[in-house]
DNA sequence: GTCTATATACAGATAGAC
DNA sequence: GTCTATCTGTATATAGAC
């Protein structure tokens, strides 16, 4: 790897984990084993060093929608739910360093939050899409109201983010949390199937009433 | 208002919108309208300043539990979350600086967030023994995990701020996902009513009728 | 391309006048 | 109490040798 590599993929990593101001040249420089001038020399300030590695973990923020072909809609949204929390967890870092950057407004970083955000209201847009074709096709509950439903399931997860952050819980805690989340908004989307277990709860009863097949 | 407590309430802002690293005594000697040497002769240091001006925004972080006597749970939990939403709204560039420095890992502020910390453990555990008594009175439906299920709604909460804080969003927008959301717990929650109207919304109705004495 | 040496600016903190 | 002047460290950035 070159030196210019080098310095990309460490000062991606620091900017990341300590942010723009608390990341010196010097500490760049150290942990990528050249000089402080080589740095210079390759990006002409700091400024510019930290956009250009920006890039680097931009460029995987992107959504493949392809996946989702063959799937039901309750597959879809069950999947889009579990690479959402997969995505942050695997780039947790970086995800912590946008958040970050939102919260604090800062100025050095408004095109990163800018796709950010358009990601993001995509990943939403998807959701409400699918959600609206399943309500369409009745494979889930007319009550759903897919715009808001979105936002509220995209609020949940970017929750369950926060919490683990807040908590400082291991991931072992927050999975479960997951699983019992894709519980709630199956149980809150999916029509009830035509003959449920009635021992226990009225609910899924009640609403069987008004499910029309497939 | 004395120079200290001019220092105080400026510093107190300045670290709040801008954190600790990146916000100099010049600034807020300027801002306070005092030289530098004034802020340390009044606090010995920049971080001793830092830590008794988070006093001043930490102080209110207090949960007063007596509001919820003589309500049913269900609006027990509707309040806690109307009084969530609402505190966050009304401390809100305080809050934004606290997430920051959960994010950021901020060894500065390690007591702030450690008192944050408990104070959502509280708030989380307080709903949660709500949903444990509504649902051994029958209040609440048979399937609700108290625990699983107050930190999902503490997670969306926090969600909802954090979505807020993405997309920029005026509250208007905001506040009518939280009715969403209030809607959408009380589905989740509540029993159905024995005659339920199921013809649009079941809902207000539903709960006017299984509201039992105090 | 990569380095050492250095310039320049600004941070936090101290000394001492008033 | 409040100030000006100054010390000291560290940050970004430049100059120039190799």
């Amino acid at each position: 790897m070159g030196a210019r590599e080098k310095i990309l993929e460490t000062a991606a990593h620091l900017f990341s984990t300590s942010g723009y101001r608390a990341t010196s040249l010097a500490q760049v420089a150290r942990a990528a084993h050249v000089s402080k001038a080589l740095i210079l020399w390759y990006f002409n300030s700091k400024e510019q060093l930290f956009r250009v590695a920006l890039q680097h973990f931009l460029t995987p923020y992107e959504i493949d929608d392809q996946v989702l072909m063959g799937l039901s809609e309750s597959e879809q949204v069950e999947k889009l739910i579990n690479d959402y929390y997969d995505f942050i967890a695997e780039h947790l870092y970086s995800v912590k360093f946008v958040l970050g950057q939102v919260v604090r407004g800062d100025e050095n970083s408004q095109e990163l939050v800018e796709h950010v955000r358009e990601l993001y209201r995509v990943y939403r847009g998807l959701l409400a899409t699918i959600l609206e074709r399943g309500k369409t096709r009745c494979v889930f509950v007319p009550q759903v109201r897919p715009t808001e439903d979105a936002a509220l399931i995209m609020a949940a997860l970017n929750g369950l983010f926060v919490q683990r952050l807040v908590e400082q819980e291991n991931n072992g805690v927050a999975r479960e949390l997951l699983d019992h989340f894709q519980l709630t908004v199956r149980e809150r989307l999916c029509t009830p199937s035509p003959h449920p277990d009635v021992s226990f709860l009225s609910l899924p009863e009640l609403l069987s009433t008004q499910r029309p097949r497939r």
